[in-house]
RNA sequence: GGGCGCGUAGCUCAGCGGUAGAGCACACCCUUCACACGGGUGGGGUCGCAGGUUCAAUCCCUGCCGCGCCCA
């Protein structure tokens, strides 16, 4: 047995064990003839570092894996780093930016041959952080998503879906992000309420022609004047007695001096503003589907902006060149085509004022109405995204979506907490295409290749296109997937597939997939589509979701707030251990995290509690146990401690099977630290014989390895230090067993360790009332006694002198003078108080007892006398109020009798 | 506008048809030979509000108030 200091250094320990964990390939032991488990981990960024959300998502695997490992699985969790190419392609620029130097300078394969230089001197920082958490991942087999076996698998994806008809190239508006000039997909954009304004603009009639009131204009609103730049029309709802006649007539729209039609379309509410809206349908969501039902082809609708949203001529070339270079609207002071727009519409006067009261209620004009507008932002640049009309690769979701909709419907896929689904069946049931094409060099090329005319092939090498293409002159497709197109297939491409590998089947379906919800669109939802269309099997049978780790004060953390915590921080001052402690017993089912740091400290404070009870049991010749089985064991407290282990045992895993890691945690938390320390250690002091000393040995030892999913470095440390080097551990902790749950429970002894629990803690509340002081020694005379009591008070009388400091027992009737008298059971401890007890202190003490179990008493001697409970209520809850009754009652009638003692 | 969730002790959170629990904080006592990151004892809640169902509601239903998130 290794002595061990007196106090615990987290960090030593860690690094330690972590390092011959993993070096001795104990993250993934060769269990060949074992029921695998599998989790495969969400590939972080290789450019991120581990935050708070990291630790909660790993934790909770990591438990989940070191538990279903102890239970003797194959249990496997793949790891590996996703290329994450828009983040990665960005770091990669902006130290190139630094040195004076922009990618443009490279060609492409000299700028992606840079990024794979600098994945390998700073790439997966969080690999060896999520070390520091403890995570045990199968390192040995980690991926990337732009391995060569992994690509292969994307490539050959976009190929099979192309071929299958749920891929496809089409020209349509993207969400295009102009500060990275890519398109991004609809899950990538947030809209944010912002500041904007309301202008309302004359559009002159062409041909003389006028409505019906007479005007010679329709007024148009908008919220995005330089979009007039690119007007192909203007829509009135078909019903609209104003604008009827008008149907067909022409617009002669100033500035550009461009004609197009007054058209009929259901998207013009007559009730919203002059009932008449503008059409722009290359730069708007709805402009575009009017202008497909008014027979607008896309490729002929007019587009005005280039790539970084600066104006640029129109196929028509109507817009005048004073507009050419603008950027959309004013930025960094200097006016955009927004302004311009609106002031040369002024100018005309055709701009409509928006005309308010001031206080005074004079009326007051401005250019345009401030509004709050709904802005569509880029996730990651921050810029306001530009719908642009633009050729894209797009997977037909909508038909991917069906079979994994299916199987969550019947059950294939169980969605833990099981509220999620709704949310997932919406999205699923109302999705679009997802645009997969991303205009990056960094990330997995399309494979397609255009011959000259624009024609696509399709096909996994250049090779199988040329020969599809005739050999023709063929240019390939320079865009690049969506990193999640590729995450999508983590479940089966990190397993070999499309090789048929024993790995692949042996672990697809995965069992377990944890997430945070805020990816369940993005990436679980992206798996269960590939895994059903390629696998023909869901990617896991469970999903669980869990929330964000918020700030102290509830506040969502993010670095422009400035309060982030850093895990590795908190694993620095706390140990990881007492980290994945508060992960695990904060995490109930669907909730928010709170970080509350006092808690953390709490749990760490427990890791200590288990060290020192270690060193008692190290100081009293308690050793590593001998066997995975109980020791025979005589003596109550034993076999109590031994019962107490098992429902231990049998909470856990059930909290494990309902992925309850709060209940869980304090399942093992409660029994270390109230039982086995507070009672089990303090009765065994005084009867340290070679039986408590195996029992002790035992329990310490399935304390461990139940606490060893949430505290991984702590159990190990003590698991090795409890055995030493006469008699090492056959295993390490680790790879040791689960507890078993089969022993017998006795409840006789149990029943027993309760009662002395309750008669310690009485007398000690009544010494602490009756202010007796801490070390005094008292005798007690115990009346009423039954024959079971006197034979517990024979077993349990040394316990009690050094638990309740009460020595010697006598049993009689009454006692001469002062007394404090505890009501247990049947029986009354009289001690006796002469010179020391304050009489009218207790009196008090005993009142107030009695006060309190007369009112249960009178509670439920009310709800026995009400007839209807007694009729409807289920007979075991009749039964159950009778008994209470009765023992409140005597216990009333005791310490009624007590006090009257008292005169 | 649609959907989801939350409102329980000062704080952070469990619980759930039979009149409430934990951790921290707080008060008092204790340097008792594992541990002061400790031990002992205790105070503190009309379980957001209003109705309803039920023998019985913090727990189920409805409405309202407040807070948060997602989607449009």
């Amino acid at each position: 047995m290794t002595e061990l200091p007196k106090t615990f250094d987290p960090a030593e320990i860690e690094s330690r064990w972590y390092a011959h964990w993993e070096s001795n390939g104990l993250f993934r032991p060769e269990r060949p003839s074992a029921e695998p488990f599998t989790i495969v981990n969400p590939p972080p960024n290789v450019t991120g570092s581990l935050h708070i959300g990291h630790a909660l998502d790993n934790t909770l695997q990591d438990i989940v894996i070191r538990y279903e490992r102890l239970r003797g699985k194959d249990a496997l969790w793949v790891v590996g780093t996703d290329h994450a190419g828009i983040a990665t392609q960005m770091v990669v620029e902006r130290q190139l930016n630094a040195a004076g130097q922009k990618r443009t300078d490279f060609t492409r394969e000299d700028f992606v041959a840079k990024v794979w230089e600098w994945k390998a001197e700073s790439g997966g920082a969080i690999t060896r952080q999520l070390r520091r958490l403890g995570c045990s991942m199968d390192w040995a087999n980690e991926r990337f998503t732009m391995d060569e076996g992994f690509s292969r698998a994307v490539i050959k994806t976009f190929v099979e879906l192309h071929k299958r008809g749920l891929l496809y190239r089409d020209k349509r508006l993207v969400n295009w992000d102009p500060h990275f000039r890519s398109a991004i997909s609809d899950l990538e954009v947030e809209t944010k309420e912002t500041n904007g304004g309301f202008w309302r603009f004359r559009y002159p009639l062409a041909d003389g022609v006028r409505l019906a009131d007479g005007s010679d204009h329709i007024v148009v609103a908008t919220t995005r004047p330089e979009t007039m730049l690119a007007d192909m029309a203007v829509a009135v709802h078909p019903d609209d007695a104003r604008y009827r006649d008008v149907i067909g007539k022409d617009i002669l729209q100033p500035i550009t001096g461009r004609r197009f039609k007054v058209v009929a379309d259901e998207h013009a509410d007559p009730e919203l503003g002059s009932g008449a809206v503008k059409i722009t349908p290359g730069h708007d969501f709805n402009d575009f589907e009017v202008g497909k039902r008014a027979g607008m082809k896309a490729g002929d609708m007019l587009n005005m902006f280039d790539a970084d949203a600066n104006v640029v001529q129109t196929a028509d070339g109507l817009i005048p060149d004073r507009f050419i270079g603008l950027h959309r609207f004013g930025k960094d002071g200097v006016d955009g085509a927004r302004e311009r727009v609106a002031t040369e519409m002024k100018a005309l006067g055709l701009l409509v004022p928006h005309v308010t009261k001031n206080k005074e209620g004079e009326p007051q004009q401005a250019d345009f109405e401030p509004r709050t507008i709904q802005t569509p932002y880029g996730d990651r640049s921050g810029v306001v995204i530009e719908p642009w009309l633009t050729d894209q690769w797009y997977v037909d979701a909508e038909r991917l979506a069906v079979a994994p909709m299916q199987a969550v419907r019947d059950g294939r896929i169980e969605i833990v907490p099981r509220t999620w689904e709704k949310t997932f069946f919406n999205w699923m049931e109302n999705i679009q295409p997802w645009c997969v094409s991303r205009q990056l060099w960094w990330g997995h090329q399309i494979p397609a290749w255009y011959d000259e005319d624009g024609n696509p092939y399709v096909a996994e090498t250049e090779e199988e296109a040329l020969a599809a293409a005739g050999n023709k002159k063929l240019t390939r497709d320079p865009d690049v997937l969506d990193t999640w197109f590729s995450s999508a297939l983590w479940p089966f491409g990190t397993l070999g597939w499309p090789e048929e590998t024993e790995t692949l089947k042996r672990h697809y379906p995965n069992d377990l997939l944890i997430s945070g919800f805020d990816i369940l669109f993005f990436w679980d939802a992206r798996m269960a589509m590939q895994g059903m269309e390629f696998m023909g099997d869901v990617p896991w049978r469970k999903l669980y979701l869990h929330g964000l780790v918020r700030a102290a004060d509830g506040q969502k953390m993010s670095k422009s707030k400035g309060n982030v915590v850093d895990p590795l921080g908190l694993i620095d001052r706390f140990g990881a251990d007492a980290l994945r402690f508060f992960m695990a017993a904060m995490e109930s089912q669907g909730r928010d995290v709170k970080m509350d740091e006092k808690r953390v400290e709490g749990y760490r404070n427990f890791a200590t509690k288990l060290w020192n009870a270690a060193r008692f049991l190290q100081a009293n010749g308690v050793a590593a146990s001998a066997s995975h089985e109980a020791p025979a064991a005589q003596a109550p407290v034993n076999r109590w401690i031994i019962a107490e282990t098992v429902s231990t045992v049998q909470a856990i895993d059930m909290a494990m099977k309902e992925l309850r890691f709060d209940a869980g945690a304090n399942a093992i938390y409660h029994f270390v630290w109230d039982q086995f320390c507070d009672w089990y250690i303090e009765l065994s002091k005084g009867q340290m014989d070679e039986e408590t000393r195996a029992v002790a040995g035992w329990a310490f030892d399935q304390i461990l390895v139940m606490l060893h999913p949430f505290m991984p470095f702590i159990t190990e440390e003590l698991w090795h230090a409890m055995s030493g080097s006469a008699r090492p551990r056959v295993n390490d902790l680790i790879v040791a067993q689960w507890p078993q749950a089969l022993y017998a429970v006795d409840s006789e002894a149990q029943a027993e360790i309760d009662w002395l629990i309750r008669l310690v803690s009485a007398i000690r509340a009544a010494r602490t009332e009756l202010n007796v002081p801490p070390g005094a020694k008292m005798r007690a005379v115990v009346r009423d006694a039954s024959e079971e009591t006197r034979r517990r008070l024979d077993r349990q009388g040394a316990a009690l002198a050094r638990l309740a400091r009460v020595e010697s027992l006598s049993f009689g009737e009454t006692v001469e003078g002062g007394a404090a008298q505890i009501v247990v059971d049947e029986a009354t401890f009289i001690l006796p108080l002469e010179g020391v007890i304050d009489i009218a202190a207790e009196k008090a003490r005993l009142a107030k007892a009695l006060a309190a179990t007369g009112k249960e008493r009178d509670s439920l001697a009310g709800r026995l006398s009400n007839a209807s409970f007694v009729e409807k209520a289920k007979p075991e809850a009749v039964a159950k109020a009778r008994e209470d009754h009765a023992e409140k009652a005597d216990e009333a009638e005791r310490l009624k009798a007590a006090l009257e003692r008292l005169g």
